[in-house]
DNA sequence: TCGGGCATCCCCTGATTGTGGTATGTATAG
DNA sequence: CTATACATACCACAATCAGGGGATGCCCGA
């Protein structure tokens, strides 16, 4: 079966060449490339495309939460697993938030290593509690935020309610859904009086941010 | 020092049971109660508040998410952890958007039940590789879309689009920033041409589609 | 049958926006 | 020194919106 590529990029030298060793010395893995800096990063990666990048996030040029965003954006598919030396919770969140797909600390065991990179290839992504729950509360207070507060609003108004968010006046409103001018406005007042605001934009703000649409 | 308080959801007796002396019987931990199913959850948790709940996910009568929907609903404070027999993937997602804090699998060792709660109690979010992954990737796919189409939007600008976003009209605004009235309307025409809109609604509608705030 | 919720329509008045101009001062880059 | 970008400011006119009314018809549940 087909072994798992992997890159590494890392400036310690003694590190990556022992991460060298140790991919190239288990079964199942191989190592396409070491660099000690990101430099014609996306040539390289072009060149000898691997599984799964080891990105250090400490580095001198280009560091490590820009290379993952040029990776991401360059060659999507490639898995980035993120090595740090301690516990920087605010550069490893960065890192994942530019599409790193989990990190290890460097003082993780050889099997450890070998571990999270078969994570990282097999779709996982092996981070710390601490980190998972930063991502979870920025998670469920963005994404999950299903505040739905209800605020009644009727069918009509709800339809009223989406074409004024894409931007439609009051007139072309009443055009899209047969009405007349003045039976929107009164729509609108109620809206408006439902979601407690008092002008358009107020109600489009709403709309989105709770999404009532 | 205080002890961490531990409330246990498990329909199995025998587990729960377990649970409840592996709790009692460690050192700075405390259980505050014991529990086969969810009736007079939000009673019973709040006449004796736990710092952390152990949810089972698969229970009869109200199950395990709609738990933590209503304690993260009723006693926002609490954490939740998760445990479950096997690797059900979209429970525990589902689960986790919910409001959990993290999850465990009922076999892991009594050990690691206690880390995983001490984890949780400290506001980590333990999880496997292959939740976090999901977690991310909506995350990545939600969040992060910075969609970040540059509209070269001027610092002021955006700070005018702002206030817009937040349903201020010019004349507050104006007032917000300390200029003119026409100073106000002055970038907003420019910000309109800029997002290729011609209403303050739809100005509104971009900004927050697109993330532009 | 009566009231309530919903959708429909109309009027008037004043406030706010949209559009198209012009203009000045201050940086900053070339 | 000279464009260029940016923030500032003003005017005028047309269009649209907000807030206050009032009114009709339909349907459904009490």
């Amino acid at each position: 079966m087909n072994s798992i590529r992997v890159s590494i990029f890392e400036d310690n030298k003694h590190l990556r060449e022992s991460l060298y060793y140790l991919i190239n010395g288990t079964e199942g893995f191989i190592c396409t490339g070491t660099y000690n800096d990101c430099s014609d990063l996306v040539f390289q990666l072009k060149r000898n495309p691997p599984n799964v990048v080891l990105m250090d996030i400490e580095m001198p040029g280009i560091n490590g939460i820009e290379a993952v965003k040029i990776i991401k954006h360059e060659l999507p598919a490639i898995q980035v697993l993120m090595q740090t030396v301690f516990h920087d919770d605010d550069n490893i969140f960065n890192a994942i938030c530019a599409g790193a797909s989990g990190y290890i600390l460097k003082t993780t065991s050889p099997a450890g290593y070998m571990e999270a990179i078969k994570d990282v290839y097999n779709g996982g992504s092996p981070m710390s509690g601490s980190i998972a729950r930063r991502v979870l509360e920025l998670f469920q207070k963005n994404i999950m935020p299903v505040t739905n507060k209800d605020y009644q609003l009727t069918p009509k108004e709800k339809e009223i309610l989406q074409h004024l968010v894409k931007g439609k006046s009051f007139k072309m409103i009443a055009d899209a859904i047969s009405a007349s001018y003045e039976t929107v406005r009164t729509h609108m007042k109620n809206i408006y009086t439902k979601l407690h605001v008092n002008s358009n934009t107020e109600a489009v703000s709403k709309a989105l941010q709770e999404k009532i649409v």
